[in-house]
DNA sequence: TCGCGCG
DNA sequence: TCGCGCG
């Protein structure tokens, strides 16, 4: 709630062409910190997990995290997270104002290869717009994603952002939630457990090839596969799916709610993404 | 690594019946903490959230959580987690074995007549409820019917009686939603309208056959006939399904939402049944 | 709306 | 497979 703009008269330290979006940190251990963080950023050229990070800059994960996620809160360095505590740098520091661009997907993309649009276009019912269609297929390139990493990787900000989106797409069956890890990836029915989790790094490779617009790239990278070989679907038994984390928040008022474990109901009302 | 058989005597408080599944933790502090945790859930009988246990026991959030998510892994007291940062006692001092009872819906249920519980009961998530399975049935058999249809067809009064259900298993993708007619049935991957919608009248009557027991009647009438192959899955273009009939009321606020037509967004948090 | 227990 | 940054 505070306001967001400082008029502290900031100490130019860095003119550094591009990276100053945002000012440097107070402590200049962390502003340090960040200059090693965002070395190593460079160096790899690929997105590094923090444990590599832990490594490479010789301190405590949790003091690198309160860097790190500063850093992203206040979008210094054009890092980003792109995975469960795996981060890389969006767009090295060109220019600042191309997230806003990159966020609101306006551009007519034919920069993409040839990413057909809305796959599918000749049925009824309501297409997908380019944002889902997005999310389809960083999931399908990437695999399971959290609400937060999808949006950052479409360069957004926050959860809240996509999880319109992330619903809409449940309820049309494209997409499926795993309650245990809060992670949506796409939905296949044979395979109820969509998959693992977490970028794995391996098809992020092909990331590198639009390094200009990561997060574009992420989306965009593979040249959408045909789904493979869609299984039988699962007769009446549930799935691993569906169940928002938060399912059981209401209802409690009722002291009746306890004599169900960990049951699988839940949901109705407690889906509101944020 | 310390040994998890504390060999400390221990006071037999309570000779309640069940609940002394596992040991006491080798710390006795820890063990006493468990002693208070047990008492706040059992005076409050009803779920308590962790906030409230840090002030009622008098302990640190960390310390307290270390503890009751290591008496939830051991099963120790019937400690529940019922929500985020939610306990309660699974059953409340009387008898132990109540909850599994009504989590399974009382009866044996072995009247009907060969309904095989939860069709594939070899598979990892939640299985569905007697309910559910009833729901699935019915809708397999008799096609899409809107909510307080299937209510009826199951002898209870309002829609909201079956909607924690349908949701719930629309998010496990065995259900899905017609967003036109309001319509449920039975999902199926390659066939994007589940079917026409609204009740015809043609197929139920069947349902004429078995009057006494209606609702057992419809909802299990058809020998459940294995589905009919089951189609490719749909590339990620939307499908007719999923969007609940107050998808539209959120995401108003920003005005760009409008651009799309009946857009397939919505929903997120509009789901609740009631 | 943070759930956090984490080694 | 733990993601953890948390005030």
């Amino acid at each position: 709630m505070e306001s967001e703009q400082a008029t502290v008269p900031k100490a130019p330290r860095l003119p550094a062409a591009a990276a100053d979006v945002a000012e440097t940190p107070a402590d200049p251990e962390d502003a340090e910190l960040e200059r090693r963080i965002l070395q190593v950023l460079r160096d790899a050229g690929s997105p590094v997990r923090t444990a590599q990070l832990v490594i490479k800059c010789q301190v405590p994960k949790k003091k690198l995290n309160q860097v790190l996620h500063q850093m992203k809160k206040e979008s210094r360095g054009g890092l980003t997270l792109v995975g469960p505590a795996t981060w890389c740098l969006g767009d090295a520091g060109t220019d600042g104002t191309r997230e806003v661009v990159l966020a609101e997907q306006e551009r007519p993309r034919q920069e993409a290869v040839a990413i057909p649009r809305t796959p599918g276009p000749r049925t009824p019912g309501p297409e997908l717009s380019e944002r889902q269609t997005e999310i389809y297929r960083l999931l399908k390139a990437q695999g399971p994603h959290k609400a937060l990493h999808i949006a950052q990787a479409l360069g957004l900000k926050t959860a809240k952002e996509v999880n319109r989106d992330l619903y809409a797409m449940r309820n049309m069956h494209l997409l499926t939630l795993d309650q245990k890890s809060n992670a949506w990836g796409v939905y296949q029915p044979g395979r109820p457990l969509p998959a693992a989790h977490t970028w794995t790094g391996q098809r992020g490779r092909a990331a590198t090839r639009n390094r200009k617009t990561q997060h574009l790239a992420l989306a965009g990278l593979l040249p959408t596969s045909p789904l493979p070989a869609p299984p039988r679907h699962p007769p009446p038994r549930a799935a691993c799916c569906g169940l928002g984390d938060r399912s059981l928040r209401r209802g409690f008022q009722e002291g009746r709610a306890c004599w169900r474990r960990n049951q699988g109901r839940g949901l109705p009302g407690g889906v509101a993404p944020s």
